[in-house]
DNA sequence: AGTAGTTAGTTGCGCGCGCAACTGTCAACG
DNA sequence: CGTTGACAGTTGCGCGCGCAACTAACTACT
């Protein structure tokens, strides 16, 4: 007979549980990068996020940002709005389809993309500074095998 | 003399993007694990954090849990309070500072601690599960550097 | 053509978050 | 002691988010 000790129920230390430090890390790179867009732009994520994929792909709708952002479509539709109301883009009904707004950067919009994205670049690049080159393709290729099992494919 | 045509602009891929791609995968993991402590027990993130933290330290203060969270205090406040008001924590002022609360857990409050960590830890296995044990340790070194270079340390 | 079902995008609503201000307690200093 | 400043924790407030419901436009089927 076992004796009356209860069984030892696992521990769980947060620090080390990896559900927690991707959030905790993605907290902090994207503190680390708001700066940017925030405080120099005004900009917050959602509309930074537009912006980019507004800036590479001139023309596109709400509905193909939100399958490349994977961003819920009011969140879409309200980073849309508020970039429209700056006057960084303008919108177009659709030809073919008068439901969907054609997005793309007015000039003022082309001038904060065109100086937003080296700085966000160069930011990535000093986040990842910290890791040798075989390290840093290992954490990419790891990502994007978590990234492939949860069915997060892009494009 | 140079052409008349503009410098080309570095292109910015959303979905190649290091800050982005983390963002992503943490809500999906997240969102992922959140079956287990939300639609069973009716836990949200901040109240299953401060669960598990004083699982394993019994008596701590929220002092305690903000520093090894990174969580804002307000939220582990109002994460404890929830807790409290379904009795699965009690809090006593200290002795020797009556200002912080010593927190631990309930007999109710450590059933569902001892039944919810078993399930979490084999939802983080799961999730780690598509990767080699290799390529496992990479990502995992990989990510300690990251947390290191943004000073993320805990305890 | 007319109707039903679908899709693109917007909006009202409730909620959880962080900030700032607050209460209560402790420590230091004259 | 009394006062001043720091600290633990709570609360009022504004805001951005996601859900659900909505409008408008397209498609399909009879």
């Amino acid at each position: 007979m076992p004796s009356g000790k209860s069984v030892t129920v696992p521990e769980l230390q947060l620090s080390e549980f990896v559900p927690f430090r991707l959030n905790r890390l993605a907290a902090a790179v994207s503190e680390h990068l708001s700066t940017i867009y925030r405080e120099r732009f005004g900009l917050e994520i959602p509309e930074w996020r537009v912006l980019v994929t507004i800036g590479r792909h001139t023309g596109c709708t709400a509905q193909q940002i939100v399958q490349s952002t994977r961003m819920h479509k009011t969140r879409v539709s309200r980073a849309v709005a508020a970039l429209r109301r700056r006057a960084l883009l303008e919108s177009a009904p659709g030809t073919l389809d008068a439901r969907e707004l054609h997005l793309r950067l007015t000039p003022s919009g082309r001038r904060i993309y065109a100086s937003l994205v080296p700085l966000a670049l160069a930011r990535e690049s000093e986040l990842l500074a910290c890791l040798g080159a075989a390290q840093r393709q290992a954490l990419l290729r790891g990502m994007r095998v978590l990234e492939s099992s949860l069915g997060l494919e892009c494009e």
